[in-house]
DNA sequence: AGCATTTCTTAACCAAAGTCAATGATATAC
DNA sequence: GTATATCATTGACTTTGGTTAAGAAATGCT
């Protein structure tokens, strides 16, 4: 398991054998059974969580409706905003497969930072990537119709196609289910 | 123009005396016309800028068609995608108003984190804000028709709706200048 | 397996944004 | 200061997504 992270990690920067031993020795595996809530609503988190398998879920309430922000999987780094800002998170992550993940604690990350800043600098660069992929999202997001994002989508991550229920995609791309069924059907036709 | 830097970064973190001086020293400051293109399409970005004084947009062209991405005000920090990455941009950057601004290189900074480690963690805290400003600002537009993107950007940034031609603001709407004009109309109405 | 719940699709109708085209209003250039 | 560009508004019409409600399909549970 703690490999996909070296592999993770080593796309960003080498890393050397003691920074690689510290990161495995270090590193503390969780499962979860589908359905788990990780973090509410109003709640605070000190954990960050990189996906090893399975599928965590980031949406949050508004009107009283369940509106999807992010799915992550295989391989994706999970950081709450809360964990940062030290506010309250407005979301929450929910574990939508059974999912096993490696954890860390603001706590213990801080430690390892003043052990070892290489390590710090890992982060940065990491943190800068997520930062720019974050950034393209938006403006994917912005330039593109329901109906592109959605065939966007089928190209970048067909297997969340596959994965996710219908009405979940649908608050991921921003629109409502009954929408997303008319854009299938308007596709098939072509 | 340095104070407002300082003021800004004092904002994330505890700056020592000796890193002040520093970071006032090694800052390059510039000014630029109206209409001035910082960055092409295309082209590599090693710079990266902070606003002091003006106003620089970000659009890409899409189906010939200019989409703004973001307006960069005053106690701004921008970094080019292709800053991080490496990879050449896909937006153009534009100073909409006389601008000036302070300039950073990526060599530069990299030996400045050489020489002042707590640098790197300053940079890498407000990189960390930064990218929940940017999820948050994500998040938003997600939640919000553009009627309510609209008022809410009168509430959060009213000296924008001022500074900005109409068509500009429709594209950072992500709407037709048209449209926008309707909305306006809409507004007055109740 | 059988029943209940949840999710997905379809249809009719409404509201809002896109498109196209024309007209006013502002800026900008000379 | 006037001519010319550019930008903003308006109107008629189209397209697309939201809403509501119904029924079909899939899933979960005992």
């Amino acid at each position: 398991m703690e490999n996909e992270m070296i592999k993770y990690l080593s796309k960003h920067i080498d890393l050397t054998d003691k920074l690689t031993n510290v990161i495995v020795e270090s590193t503390i595996i969780k499962s979860f059974k589908k359905g788990t809530i990780l973090l509410r609503e109003g709640e605070l988190s000190n954990k960050s969580y990189f996906v090893f398998k399975g599928c965590i879920r980031s949406y949050m309430l508004k009107d009283g409706e369940d509106r999807t922000i992010e799915f992550y999987t295989e391989e994706q780094p999970v950081s709450p905003l809360s964990y940062e800002t030290g506010v309250p998170s407005t979301h929450y992550l929910e574990c939508i497969e059974d999912t096993v993940v490696s954890l860390s604690t603001a706590k213990h990350e801080k430690e390892m930072f003043q052990k070892y800043p290489t390590l710090e600098s890992v982060c940065r660069v990491i943190g800068e990537v997520m930062m720019s992929n974050y950034q393209e999202a938006f403006i994917d997001y912005k330039m593109m119709t329901p109906e592109e994002r959605y065939t966007n989508l089928i190209k970048t991550r067909q297997n969340l196609i596959q994965r996710v229920p219908q009405y979940q995609l649908a608050s991921y791309l921003g629109i409502k289910p009954e929408s997303l069924s008319r854009i299938r059907k308007r596709l098939k036709q072509k």
